[in-house]
DNA sequence: CATGAATGAGTTTTCATTCAT
DNA sequence: AATGAATGAAAACTCATTCAT
């Protein structure tokens, strides 16, 4: 019972940042309603307010959930055995997602800009900090693979990711996500650092 | 009078598009008024509806000042005698501008973002059409420097472009700026292609 | 027709502010909505905002408006000849206000008790200001009259005259009115700085 | 159990009530919450509604509080020998709550006035009643001292007080309680109608 | 063309009150 | 009784756009 109350509490909570990450990252932030948020959640609009005292509460929630679904990924990745592979597989999962890149660029990287121009709440930066997940990840890679200058090459690397997104997305072109991808997957095999035996 | 009307009203316009450019940059589309710009270009709010009937046309007006700037940009470029040279010259340009880069953002990129989730008006791809200006640009030259793939490489590089400056803006980093372009540097420096004696 | 205009636009204004103190005077600061105080001045509510930033802003408008009030009446008394007779003129004003004082006490001194509550916008002391205009208007009476301690009779007096108004509002009472009023009157004649030849 | 709930029951009720006539005391009525009061009370949000149905029966509880509060505090003055001890004593307590009064002014007063407009509920003169208790034992006070007219001088002398409170509210200056009380004191001294040797 | 003013639809937020357990 | 959660009806405020002159 108090279980079962716990548990649809937090499970509307979810359901909430989940739809927030998702509504948000379709529409952008300002153009994404609470009431938007709370159809998508099929929770009442005044109810929201019990869980997020603001519109910027569930726009760092969104970010939260982003950032969730960010160390779940890298979280499977390093169970991939080498570091090559990981970044291989990442890039893989970009290319597979290049219907959705095209259609609304990358959730962080759009969060990002639109967080930068909210002065309020000093937000700007939280965005940031999800992305720096992502460096910091790559940059463990780089450099276990043995690579100079790891963190450099991460923010080539992911630097490339958001651009490509951008683009992408201006152009409407999921293709570009395709060559893009691929020409990091050639770049990542290119890379010396590598005594691995593949 | 007559024409000193007329030269006003054209100055206003003008003025109105240099303001909503300057403007929308800074603090992005959804969070600048009409009374914003009209602010800024010194223009009363009621007369800014002569010269732009909507917001949109506004934004539209926006990112043809961007447009024009870009042209002139490429337009003194390709005064440059090899096109190596031109997007070197480029790239030196995006890090002379790191400070603005790390504040706001590229212009056209942040555009792009914000646009993508302003369905009405079917702007979406208006920002698109001015990066393909610099797209197109870039393909000219790479394909004047004799490389395979232009379009490819062109993406490669824009897609850098807009990378670098989505995580200078998004860690507020204008040391990115600097990392990234100089990479870029030394790969225009590695491209094949260069028959060109320097 | 610019005229016309500026006395358009300064009438609605002052339809506002004259709504405003009237209808905060009756329903109190936090039971008045903004659109009350449009219909009351018969003006659409969107349109308030054009002249008054905020609720806040209307509700200094409305203290204004009473402050003008109260100087336009000092004004008037300050014709007669006698420090006396304007003390006693203002209490038989008072009386004459039975009716209003008993049904929403002291228009002042009840938006001062409500302003001490609203600690945003720090309009706290707001109301102390109007309050203070009248003790010091009053303690010149005083002094004029050559009264020792001025300063304290005002104090005294307005004191008398908040406490009336308080008691006849919480007692539904006007006739408490005119039974303090008398009874200042009664005290203003035995004040013995008389000289005056009465 | 049953025991010690019905207790912690009944505690329950006087924290509330004891909540509720401080905090609306502090921050008034309207600027009030339901859970502002839960909280100062210590107990759940939900759980005020088994001891007060409305908001309104809770006011009407702070309001009994301040009356048992006046109650206890008669009570124990009428223990002194002379009424006009007890009235002294009165204003001596009132000077020494001169910061409370110079911060939220006096509770039942400034209840009052909020009161009057609360249309709802019929509770007008809820605060009034409560003042009234006041107005009749100090009538009682002042016929014991065989003063004429009683009933006048308590509405003079409670006027006073709430007239100083109002002021020193309004211009926050607690000396004001000082200076009137001293002056009521005075006053009391002055009151012919004392046969007590003194 | 110019311009201050007008307008109304939309958005966030608050809260008293009720409900399910 | 107890309590976290639910709910909807306001209310303040914003702003693109239009209007009257």
């Amino acid at each position: 019972m108090t279980d079962s109350k716990r548990y649809r509490g937090s499970d509307k909570r979810r359901q909430l940042m989940a739809a927030a990450a998702q509504v948000l990252h379709r529409q952008g932030v300002e153009r994404t309603t609470i009431a938007d948020i709370a159809n998508a959640a099929e929770v009442p609009v005044g109810n929201v307010y019990y869980y997020f005292k603001t519109k910027d509460a569930l726009v760092q929630a969104a970010l939260a959930e982003h950032a969730g679904h960010l160390e779940r990924l890298t979280g499977e990745l390093d169970k991939l055995p080498g570091p090559r592979e990981r970044l291989r597989a990442l890039v893989g999962g970009w290319i597979d997602q290049r219907e959705v890149a095209a259609r609304y660029g990358c959730p962080t990287g759009t969060l990002a800009v639109e967080l930068d121009k909210r002065e309020e709440g000093g937000m700007d930066l939280e965005a940031g900090r999800v992305i720096r997940l992502l460096l910091d990840w790559a940059e463990g890679q780089f450099r276990e693979l043995g690579c100079p200058e790891p963190g450099d090459l991460a923010l080539t690397f992911v630097g490339a990711y958001q651009g490509m997104s951008l683009l992408a997305n201006a152009l409407r072109d999921p293709e570009i996500m395709v060559r893009e991808g691929n020409r990091l997957l050639t770049w990542l095999d290119s890379l010396p650092g590598a005594q691995e035996l593949r």
